[in-house]
DNA sequence: CTTATCACTTAGAATCTGATAT
DNA sequence: ATATCAGATTCTAAGTGATAAG
């Protein structure tokens, strides 16, 4: 890497060629309480600007003022795109057709230069990451699935053969077998029970997703029934009868009272303005603070009811059971392309209110109930359609083979399309997952390749390169995730790589005994918390203190990038790569790698699962995979302890005996006596082994007191990974996945060998 | 372009279930 | 038999990313 590009004095960069204006347009939205001044002031950077180490010197020198009414600039997003655009459009006629020029008017207001003087080149050690190997030379299986969308052919020779089009067949295989596992007739048994190898099969060429499709339709949520009389309702003191849609929402509040989200302003002040609309216009104007509301009684009915219902006789339970089973046959299954296969969630979602994920601004608005008319079938033409609910109408019935759902309909706190789709244990979401593990093994080749050229782009002159390259360097090191845009207040205020702002980084050039320590505080996905130090290379320090000149805490750390251009980048390093590649990538490999090591053939098979379960949370920690804590985490802790005192206790009264038998072995010297000492001595080394174990176990569970490992074993780990591990080692792969999941991973089951490499 | 829409994956919490302890 | 608990399952929100629309 010889990274001279440029040395010196390399400026501007046409960087006008770029797009550079696009993103910091919208980024700068944020900054609503800057003075205009300040905004002002910060804006002032031409792109032709060198910036170099100690320039903050040159910082005003620029040439370009800002042209536009930026001054007046309004902080809302809308006024603020139509304040570009006016600008835009203006120098666009004032500049002719120049796109260049055009351009270099957004620099004017960028916060950061769009050109970069090229630092000296000096430090850069190697990369300190382990990952980064050679990509191996046995990748025969990577052949198995291209990515292309062409047809691909396995060619493993001992599969390939078996391939053929099943399709052909008229008659339906059953491969899902009916829970009774006894289904008496044995004759028909045995063809349906035989599972379905769909990944012998070729896949379609055309981007039709299936050819067949049936099912019924989905399940509706149960009618609202109205309360006994005597569950009563009160507002200010006193009972109050509401009307059956105004008590229906009141009962969804009521049965959230002992949660939290109800005692949040913005979930109340939501659920009570949607409530309101559900009220007769009496009770709208009678009912006027939710403060005077009583639910409490409301809540305790159901809390009995529920109560109830865990107390109902065993033969009550199994009608309810029996009843549940029929559904889920009736509704729960689907045929595509001659094979029945298991629909994900055939049941529409019940209303209730809505419950966001952290600091959420539409918690506690009324999710409201989907009707036949809300939904959209898609099926094939020729199947037997679903028919709706009596005396109701679909709002639509399509038939489109480029998707994979059955049904779909609008919610209406988002106004995103939900979707009814297949089990994860279906042909067609089971081709995506093994698909996306060979896109991620395709990384693998080309790896080192694509981190050479990230760390050359540090020294880019252009900004949007080296931020481009910055953030890829976070997306490979730390699986951060992509960070697409969001939309202001309609969501957590969340972000992820691309979205990361000034605020959510710290910069230590020294911190203990590390230098150029990077410090991340921010939320990400489900407001779950990234925090993290950092120690990067000197490179990646100095481009980040370059990125955060001149930037307030809620600007955009990158703000010449965004996914879009990103993930763009990286479809022309690689066919099919994207940011969120390396995480899986990232992922499977780290357990490969974590497996090679913790895995000694003289353990016992509990201890090599736990070597599994490490492996497996050394992923979850990389992918910040953390749950709360249960809230019976504790108690189940001090459970643990319990048993651990006790068995402490035995161990002393048993060592204490041990001693009394030595001495009165000493003392009587006979056999008998012996015997004796022998037998203490054994039920302590049982008891120290027993007490051993607990201490494992809990030391275990604490461990995964706040991680999840459920998450990347599901989503990030090939699966191949570790059933080859489990034949390796002769573990049962029941001890590694439970049923659930071997059906999801039937296919890397069936055909990962024990040599097989991610 | 730039934004909106759509489809689909990924995510943790809530709820259910069934095994085990009492 | 009942209570307890942990693991399995369900639920649905919240991401990613491709592409259509403006």
């Amino acid at each position: 890497m010889s990274g001279d590009h440029g040395q010196g004095d390399c400026q501007v960069n046409s960087g006008s060629k770029g797009n550079d204006t696009q993103k910091h347009k919208d980024k700068e939205q944020r900054h609503k309480d800057h003075k205009k001044d300040k905004e002002r002031e910060k804006l002032k950077h031409s792109n032709s600007e060198h910036k170099d180490h100690s320039e903050k010197k040159h910082r005003d020198k620029e040439k370009l003022k800002q042209n536009d009414g930026s001054s007046e600039k309004h902080r809302e997003k809308h006024k603020e795109k139509d304040v570009d655009r006016r600008r835009e459009a203006k120098i666009k006629s004032s500049h002719g057709d120049k796109p260049k020029k055009e351009k270099e008017n957004g620099y004017a207001r960028d916060p950061s230069p769009a050109a970069i003087k090229s630092e000296p080149e000096e430090d850069d050690g190697f990369y300190p990451s382990p990952q980064r190997h050679k990509a191996t030379k046995r990748d025969h299986d990577d052949k198995e699935f291209e990515y292309k969308p062409k047809k691909v052919k396995t060619e493993h020779d001992k599969k390939a053969k078996k391939r053929k089009h099943e399709y052909e067949e008229d008659e339906v295989c059953f491969d899902v077998k009916p829970k009774k596992k006894t289904k008496v007739g044995g004759k028909k048994s045995l063809k349906e029970e035989e599972k379905w190898k769909w990944w012998e099969e070729e896949r379609s060429t055309d981007g039709s997703k299936w050819r067949f499709l049936e099912h019924k339709g989905p399940v509706f949520a149960p009618l609202y029934e109205t309360l006994p009389g005597k569950v009563k309702f009160y507002y200010d003191g006193k009972p109050m009868k509401l009307s059956a849609p105004a008590e229906e929402v009141a009962t969804f509040f009521a049965k959230m009272l002992d949660h939290e989200y109800t005692t949040k302003d913005i979930f109340r002040k939501n659920f009570y303005k949607n409530w309101k609309k559900e009220m007769t216009s009496e009770e709208k104007s009678k009912i006027t603070d939710l403060n005077k509301c009583d639910f409490s009684e409301m809540s305790e009915h159901f809390k009995a009811q529920s109560e109830a219902r865990k107390q109902m006789s065993k033969g009550e339970k199994q009608k309810i059971k029996e009843e549940n089973e029929r559904i889920l046959q009736e509704y729960g299954f689907c045929i595509m392309d001659n094979h029945k296969e298991r629909i994900g969630n055939f049941r529409i979602e019940p209303p209730g209110l809505f419950r966001g994920r952290g600091d959420h601004p539409k918690m506690g608005m009324l999710k409201r109930r989907i009707r036949p008319q809300d939904i959209i079938i898609n099926c094939s033409k020729d199947s037997k359609h679903p028919k709706p609910p009596q005396g109701s109408k679909w709002k639509e019935v399509r038939h489109d083979n480029k998707v994979t759902w059955l049904a779909s309909w609008t919610e209406n706190i988002q106004g995103s399309i939900k979707y009814i789709m297949l089990n994860p244990s279906s042909r067609i979401k089971g081709e995506k997952d093994w698909q996306k593990y060979e896109t991620a093994r395709r990384l693998k080749k080309c790896v080192d390749r694509i981190r050479t050229q990230y760390r050359e782009d540090w020294k880019s002159k252009e900004m949007r390169i080296r931020q481009r390259a910055v953030a890829l360097y976070f997306i490979d090191k730390l699986a951060l995730r992509a960070g697409n845009e969001k939309e202001e207040g309609e969501t957590a205020d969340t972000v992820g790589c691309c979205s990361l702002r000034v605020e959510h980084i710290k910069l230590y050039p020294k911190l203990d005994d590390q230098e150029y320590v990077v410090e991340f505080d921010f939320l990400g996905k489900d407001s779950i918390r990234y925090y993290n130090k950092i120690p990067v290379e000197k490179r990646v320090f100095k481009n980040l203190q370059l990125f955060l000149e001149n930037k307030q805490p809620e600007d955009d750390l990158f703000d010449r990038l965004n996914t879009a251009i990103l993930n763009k980048h990286l479809q022309e390093l690689m066919d099919g790569l994207t940011a969120k590649v390396f995480r899986t990538y990232n992922a499977s490999i780290t357990l490969q790698q974590q497996l090679k090591e913790l895995s000694c053939s003289d353990d016992s098979i509990p201890a090599k699962i736990l070597s599994y379960n490490r492996a497996n949370r050394a992923v979850a920690i990389l992918c910040n995979h953390q749950r709360a804590p249960a809230k019976t985490f504790e108690k189940s802790m001090q459970n643990l302890q319990t048993k651990i005192d006790e068995k402490q206790s035995q161990l002393s009264a048993a060592r204490k005996q041990l001693k009394a038998a030595k001495a009165d072995h000493k003392a009587s010297r006979d056999d008998k006596s012996k015997r004796a000492v022998e037998a203490k001595r054994k039920a302590v080394q049982r008891i120290e082994e027993q007490l051993m174990k607990l201490q494992l176990q809990a030391t275990d569970r604490e461990e995964n007191k706040q991680i999840a490992l459920g998450t990347s074993k599901l989503n990030y780990l090939d699966p191949r990974i570790s059933v080859a591990w489990c034949k390796k080692w002769d573990v049962p792969i029941e001890k590694i996945y439970n049923k659930t999941q071997r059906e999801k991973f039937a296919w890397a089951i069936d055909m990962a060998e024990n040599d097989y490499e991610f």
